[in-house]
DNA sequence: GTCTATACGAGGATAGAC
DNA sequence: GTCTATCCTCGTATAGAC
């Protein structure tokens, strides 16, 4: 009566692929801790959205700080990358902004959830888990590019340190609010491919116009 | 040999003033909530900062979220007052635009703890305590400058709804990242006075230049 | 009005079968 | 590798004395 080898034919399909369930669990976490944080987060939720036991999460990733910490690495590789990559001491102050304003903008276009989980690990963990592993600092970058168009007069005499928060700010802003836009009820979807353009094309230009000399 | 009604010459002095009371767990949950967000939160913590016991919050608030509530609400009402006493349709669009930068600024540098508040409100509780006694819509105020601006032909032709995003990051992000700069070991108090003056100025400065026509 | 002590539920983490 | 069942800590909320 028993079947004896034949034990997927039940509706419960155990894939037994590592690195698929990690992926899963990755992928759910990410939302979650985006949306809530690392203590609000319960493991639990986590586990609810994927199809695998909560058990798999202590399993792959030791507990719920290795599993953050697994998403905080994942979630920063492709901005770091990325902005490595551009060789920005190469080119003048101006093309420098605007390129790394554009690699930052695409980043976050593809991935909407990296400001939350940002400004989450700012301010709820004082960047604990960040400093362990980060390897380049982004604003510095910044700054840099600042200061050379300031002491080459090309942009207008602005404090580079504040400045590379307050475009950080213009440009991370947008998703931060994005959960939360159901205040204007025209339907805008904030996430859309269109917005999302539209939004590089504006950031971009604020700023490149708000450091411009007078 | 007991004294009758002195009652108060031991070290603890059980104050019995109910308003004080009251302002000073207040003053201990606003910190707690904008360091934590809701969730995160402890009442234990926010009972620990005070002298008084944490059954005080449940008898004064009701619960953890009354306590919450009542928090946004106060943190709240200095902006929403201060930006409806501004009368600024009677003003020109660049006028406008900088008055209200300056009390926002204002505002949110008396109280450095709004802009996290609201970015958890925002993220975390998608706004669900947010929209229960919101007034005002300062986006709104924001954007309705921008449109007249744009109109006028005195702003370059910016996209009223993207800008008043990208404006309020602008002025709100410095504020987020606040509690997490270590990262700059120049020993800058990103929340001195003088600092923050800085910032108010340089944001202004910022703003001003980027919806200027080109 | 204020405190101490405690009930009770939620959620992180583990044990052990399959 | 994956699941179910369970342990145990922590945190919200309440009861009741003063």
């Amino acid at each position: 009566m028993a079947q004896p080898k034949a034990t997927r034919d039940k509706q419960t399909k155990p894939v037994r692929d590592a690195a698929a369930t990690q992926a899963v669990i990755l992928a759910a976490a990410e939302e979650e801790f985006a949306q809530n944080g690392f203590t609000a987060t319960r493991t639990e939720a986590i586990a609810a959205k994927t199809r695998v036991a909560k058990s798999m999460i202590y399993y792959y990733f030791k507990d719920k700080a290795g599993l953050y910490r697994a998403v905080l690495a994942q979630s920063h590789a492709d901005l770091l990358a990325t902005v490595q990559k551009l060789e920005l001491e190469q080119l003048s102050p101006e093309v420098a902004l605007e390129q790394f304003l554009r690699a930052l903008l695409d980043c976050v276009s593809r991935n909407p959830r990296l400001p939350t989980i940002m400004f989450y690990e700012a301010v709820q963990n004082q960047g604990t888990f960040y400093k362990e592993s980060s390897s380049v600092n982004i604003d510095a970058v910044l700054i840099a590019i600042l200061e050379r168009g300031v002491t080459a007069g090309v942009f207008r005499s602005l404090d580079p340190f504040q400045t590379a928060i307050n475009i950080m700010g213009t440009c991370l802003f947008y998703f931060v609010g994005a959960g939360n836009i159901k205040q204007f009820p025209q339907g805008k979807r904030l996430l859309s491919k269109a917005m999302l353009e539209q939004h590089t094309q504006e950031a971009i230009a604020l700023i490149l116009a708000g450091v411009r000399p007078s």
